[in-house]
DNA sequence: AATATTATCTTAGCAACTAAGATATTTTCT
DNA sequence: AGAAAATATCTTAGTTGCTAAGATAATATT
């Protein structure tokens, strides 16, 4: 077993995901939000509405920040609140989709071609090897996670 | 040419820096340091003692953020100010390794450990494809925030 | 020797966060 | 049903860490 190939390995996995997070932050500076403001946006996207509560419960963060953080998105049109019809407490986020998209897809889409073109690059043989390696890597930093916000 | 196929693998990267960047943050709160604080000194720890203009420079936070960074890791005694012999306005922040260590070591060692077998799970053959996958894709994200920046 | 430049620090002001409490709605208990 | 408790979000006061601009101290230039 050759133990410096394996941290090389490990290594390049870490720079990896730093430089993951330099081209997020870039990406945010360019339409014009945070860096956090964008993972939370990129979040909304994915799992599409939520009530605060949810996105509070999800991101870490206090009730009131989640308050600021729907207000600074809703100024600028990238969702709206909506109560909810069996519980008017609640606060649904409807993400609008198009105008986020119309934010970021200009930003990512060379990105996303380079990326598309890397992957086809390899057989699908290879690319099995890689898309096994991705889900149990992500899943050991879940778990390492959830450990870690236990404790 | 499946595009399923490749769509999939570009958004498990996309969660697999997700991932890595909750883990991050999980294990800062742990270390009792921000996020962004974490990155800074891991940085710190990579590339060794650095004036606080280089700093500056690579993390693109003003001076007077880096005094207040730098504060904050001497007062964590993970760093001390000294100044340079040929330049005495030129500050040097020596990173004290092993107080850095002691901190941060403890949190990752489960993770590293898991890392390094999943890797050792693979062939050298099929290590290879992943490592020059991540490079490739390491180089893209690069390539991109250079642009974003410089426009 | 005087002036300009450079490296870091300080200060004032700002943005986004937390903690705690206010408000509005729903649920539970008599 | 009506009062009390619980829940969901918002508001407010105070804190943290950032930027921009200027202060300070050391070095380089003319």
């Amino acid at each position: 077993m050759d133990n410096d190939l394996i941290r090389q390995i490990r290594k390049l996995n870490q720079l990896h995901s730093y430089t993951s997070i330099q081209m997020h932050e870039a990406i945010a500076r360019k339409a014009g939000l945070s860096g956090t403001d964008h993972k939370y946006l990129g979040f909304l996207l994915q799992k599409g509405q939520m009530t605060a509560g949810e996105l509070s419960n999800l991101t870490g963060l206090t009730t009131g920040a989640v308050t600021g953080l729907i207000d600074r998105f809703e100024k600028k049109r990238l969702v709206k609140r909506q109560f909810a019809e069996d519980d008017r407490r609640k606060v649904i986020i409807v993400p609008n989709t198009k105008n986020i998209m119309t934010l970021l897809v200009p930003l990512y889409k060379e990105f996303r071609t380079k990326s598309e073109k890397l992957i086809a690059s390899f057989s699908s043989k290879e690319i099995k090897i890689i898309e096994s390696y991705f889900l149990r890597a992500i899943e050991i930093m879940i778990e390492t996670t959830n450990k870690l916000n236990k404790k």
